[in-house]
DNA sequence: AAAATTAATGCAACTTAGTTGCATTTACAA
DNA sequence: TTGTAAATGCAACTAAGTTGCATTAATTTT
């Protein structure tokens, strides 16, 4: 288990087995993960309501963040760096349109500043086709 | 009107009034318009479906092109010389987080090219606060 | 111009992601 | 061990978006 992880369940108010358990799926790859695949492999474990709660806490915590992909579905990933106060981890997804996987991209795309606007923070989602249906 | 709209018109199969429309309030400015705001303010003149299937016929036929903000609503906004079979035209967007609004912007912000990957489609969200609502 | 054909529209019912209120249970501190 | 606050389950709900089917409107054909 890495060290990000300990800190995932430092950050959070209670370690329940509940928050563990999503805690881990979050640890095992460098994928994002949308709330109807959890809810659904999850379901035997628990109610739908706790994984959305639990997701949010840990989104609040800086432990995770959020997105919407072009379906409208939200997903989560895990943040690199961030904490409740300070949400600086804003990296670049890429989503395959063959088999529906977003990974979280290392790079960084820088973004030129626009005029008389304030720009806060900044969703890159590339799409195309991954390593794995590449081929 | 600009001659773009002549193009629009010519684009699509028929040109019913609903869908002139549609396209006018397109035309009106350089802002792309959620599918929530288009049903309600067309309420009186057409149901909620037949926006949903105009919409679509528009974006197939290249006039406007889709895309989803960060609370999983659909928006649309007008292309620049996209075509049924060519759908270049990948502009990044700007949501003010204070009024909602989404500006399509003309800037081209470069993404390097990925390893084992190959990219198809480039969507990018600036969020922040907006001309308007800065002052 | 009338008939035939095809596309567009309205309507109602449906699907599904996500939310809310409230009662109950669990975790932790005193 | 008891009290308190957080976490969870459950059921009902909301709202965006979709689908099937009957009807209407626009084009084409005769």
């Amino acid at each position: 288990m890495q060290l990000s992880c300990i800190n995932f369940i430092d950050m959070i108010r209670r370690k329940t087995k509940k928050v563990e358990t999503l805690i881990n799926l979050f640890e095992q790859k460098n994928e994002a993960l949308s709330v109807v695949d959890l809810t659904n492999r999850l379901s035997t474990q628990m109610n739908k309501t706790t994984v959305y709660r639990i997701l949010d806490r840990l989104e609040q915590s800086g432990v995770v963040h959020s997105f919407n992909d072009s379906n409208g579905l939200r997903w989560y990933a895990k943040c690199n760096g961030c904490s409740a106060t300070k949400h600086t981890d804003t990296h670049p997804h890429f989503q395959c349109t063959d088999c529906g996987t977003i990974e979280c991209l290392s790079m960084e795309i820088p973004v030129p500043s626009i005029s008389n606007r304030q720009i806060n923070s900044v969703e890159i989602m590339l799409k195309g086709t991954c390593e794995r249906c590449i081929s």
